[in-house]
DNA sequence: TCTGGGGTCCTTACCCGG
DNA sequence: TCTGCCGGGTAAGGACCC
């Protein structure tokens, strides 16, 4: 009955992922508004249940305004270990489906369906198949899943209809069924985007469609020729299975607003570590790092160093960090400090012997020391061992920590 | 209402060497 | 030697996404 699929792709996407989670997890939160994010003065809302939305709250809210608007909800501080879990257990199983998964983020993916209706059927019951398999592993969350011939138009279609949804799309349907979607469902137009494209008289994705793609061009540079094609239903990206990040940043919104100096310097301590902890359990060092600071009138400024070599020493990420904060024309004060490290790769093989200067080589090791110590014993006791060696303050040095071998695989 | 933390990608400016 | 031009690499910022 329907027309062939050339491509099949489906795009799936936990249905208020943190929220459910706490819900199945803590039966007293089932069926009451709860509001998953910080209960800090500075924090977000990161999910709220479907329970709480009719309130009008939503993600990236301000806490409090979304306190304000839901009083009865509850707050509940996430736990990301635990939704990082489940969703490897959900990516496992979009696995089962297809060779080709695409993490989008925890709580969705792109799968690419192409070929596969002999052995699931057609992309209707492919989907239900999914829905239903990811019901199973979990214990109950629900997903929303989206189907057509592009990733773009089985993005869009995965929030059509939102809590348990399943909107197929075919690809001779699709052009005409993104139509009279207002242009803000496009990929990449925002809150900056939108109102440009309302001047130019564009409201709706038919619009784009419509237009003279030249003349986008011309006005929206390369972005309008972007635009131009989605609005075509056409998305030559393709599903890819592993992607390798490409930076790796650790940053936090202070709780009160400092300027440059000494405080400043210890939350870039934490950061540095952090950074390096990660980039060393992945295997990967980073050629720059970068300084990020926020204004109070949310000004973002960074400054950035590039390395004539790789590195994963937090020690080296703080002591650029630190030397980079006196580039800042600004004093401050900022409500946001973070480090990033950038253009990653993966690490080379041991045997270059200069890949880390004499004195990096043995810091290094004492830092992989302190991964395994603190994985053992818990990152508290271990950092204040570390602070004391740094200080010089350990009444006998941590030689023995040479001697522990970097087994993380 | 008062705006997180993790990222990606793009644009623009600037420097430098040929 | 001076100047213009070009292209590559890097830095800074901005928009966007989940």
């Amino acid at each position: 009955m329907s027309a062939p699929w050339p491509r099949i792709v489906l795009h799936a996407d936990m249905d208020a992922f943190y929220a459910a989670v706490e819900q199945m997890d803590d039966p007293s939160l089932r069926g009451r508004p709860i509001l998953v994010g910080s209960p800090s003065a500075r924090g977000v809302v990161l999910t709220a249940s479907y329970e709480a939305r009719p309130y009008g709250v939503g993600s990236a809210m301000p806490m409090a305004r979304a306190r304000k608007l839901c009083p009865e909800a509850l707050i509940v501080r996430p736990r990301f270990e635990r939704y990082r879990e489940i969703s490897a257990s959900v990516m496992r199983t979009f696995g089962d489906f297809s060779p080709d998964v695409e993490a989008i983020s925890l709580d969705e993916a792109f799968l690419d369906m192409s070929g596969a209706e002999s052995i699931f059927g057609p992309p209707e019951i492919m989907g239900r198949k999914v829905k239903e398999a990811v019901r199973e592993v979990t214990g109950g969350l629900k997903v929303t899943v989206g189907i057509s011939g592009t990733k773009y138009v089985a993005k869009v279609a995965s929030g059509y209809k939102k809590p348990d949804g399943l909107t197929i799309v075919p690809q001779t349907e699709a052009r005409a069924w993104l139509a009279p979607l207002p242009v803000s469902y496009l990929w990449g137009v925002g809150k900056k985007t939108e109102p440009r494209l309302l001047r130019l008289g564009l409201k709706t994705i038919g619009d784009v469609a419509a237009a003279d793609p030249k003349w986008l061009e011309r006005e929206l540079g390369r972005a309008g020729a972007h635009y131009y094609s989605l609005s075509q239903a056409e998305d030559p990206r393709s599903v890819v299975g592993h992607r390798s990040s490409k930076s790796i940043g650790s940053e936090v919104t202070l709780a009160r607003d400092i300027p440059i100096g000494d405080e400043m310097k210890r939350h870039l301590r934490r950061s540095a570590d952090e950074i390096g902890r990660r980039l060393r359990r992945k295997h990967y060092v980073a050629r720059g790092v970068r300084v990020k600071l926020k204004t109070t009138d949310f000004q973002l400024l960074t400054r950035q160093h590039r390395l004539t070599r790789g590195t994963d020493v937090a020690d080296e990420f703080y002591r650029i960090g630190v030397s980079l904060l006196s580039e800042f024309d600004q004093r401050g004060p900022f409500r946001l400090v973070g480090m990033a490290a950038y253009d990653i790769e993966r690490e080379q093989e041991k045997d270059q012997t200069d890949l880390f200067a004499a004195g990096g080589e043995r810091r290094r090791k004492l830092e992989v020391a302190m991964d395994n110590l603190s994985e053992r014993f818990g990152a508290g006791v271990v950092r204040h061992a570390s602070d004391l060696h740094r200080r010089g303050h350990s009444s006998h040095n941590l030689d023995f920590l040479d001697d522990i071998e970097d087994d993380d695989e």
